[in-house]
DNA sequence: CGACATTCACTAATATATTAGTAATATAGT
DNA sequence: ACTATATTACTAATATATTAGTGAATGTCG
């Protein structure tokens, strides 16, 4: 690449990963809206149906959002009515955050939205391709994660 | 998939795509901190590089930034002299952004890190996947935009 | 047992994201 | 020219992200 350009020779894959998730996040932002849900607090809800009562630094490590941003996105959550905490009785800095009844309903009507959503995905972009590309995903992930680790970046962020 | 569980039985895409973009970036973002500049600004900074001058819309575009977001960052960029602005003689609403001598010297001591980091992660994953995933995402972000600008929803996000 | 380091959730400060709405300007169609 | 509409960048309010740092609780080791 002309050095004097002072272009960067490889693309911004940073940016690309946006911009795809942008584009596929844009399909579920109306259902989100739709149930007075924002995205963080979705993710949080959607990862503990999956799993069960986590602690907040699981639920940070499994939904990508750091302690700082946890912090306000369970309190309001919890205010909301959407999960509630419970100390450990082994550990007193430790709580165990767990779903409530209104969170598991608004799930079960939101549900078939999303699934109808990523239907409408995997018709558009192939049902080879998208199972391609989750495993794509998958190979990155695993491959940088295992990396940062060996080098005692074992802590997510 | 059982019902009374309440799982869905989608993978978490817009989570993935996540996790991906936090493993590359985490990659990068010692970088940006040494320099002091933040990850909007440096994707600001380096499509000016690419693309020469543009006006907010479009870096918005491109960045991935909204406008109220684009607002505050611009105003901060040019506070800070990377960024200079001029209003359009031909249309008072809009302006043209353009670089300055600051960034464009703070873009070229930090190219060759940047470059160096794109290599590791080449190595990490390999070239041939590496080209694949490139290719992947291009063509889910097109798919999915032009499933989106074909139902009017041309304005990006 | 006791100094020490670590872990956990949290606060503080600032930057950015999201949604809604606005003022100024420009354009289309009458 | 003139009104209706569209476009552009912006503000406001709230939520979240990032970096740094804190206090309480626990674990480690001499």
């Amino acid at each position: 690449m002309n050095p004097v350009s002072g272009k960067l020779s490889h693309r911004n894959l940073p940016l690309l990963l946006l911009q795809a998730r942008e584009q596929v996040i844009a399909r579920f932002r109306p259902i989100l809206n739709e149930h007075g849900i924002t995205e963080q607090q979705w993710r949080v809800v959607r990862t503990l149906i999956d799993t069960g009562p986590l602690e907040p630094r699981e639920i940070g490590e499994l939904c990508r959002i750091s302690s700082p941003s946890l912090a306000g996105v369970l309190s309001r959550m919890e205010e909301l009515g959407y999960i509630k905490r419970k100390r450990l009785d082994h550990d007193q800095r430790r709580q165990r955050v767990s779903l409530t009844p209104r969170s598991r309903s608004l799930s079960a009507r939101m549900a078939p939205q999303i699934e109808a959503t990523y239907r409408d995905i995997e018709f558009l972009i192939g049902v080879e391709f998208s199972t391609r590309f989750y495993h794509a995903l998958d190979e990155l992930i695993g491959a940088l994660a295992a990396q940062r680790i060996h080098n005692g970046k074992e802590s997510w962020q």
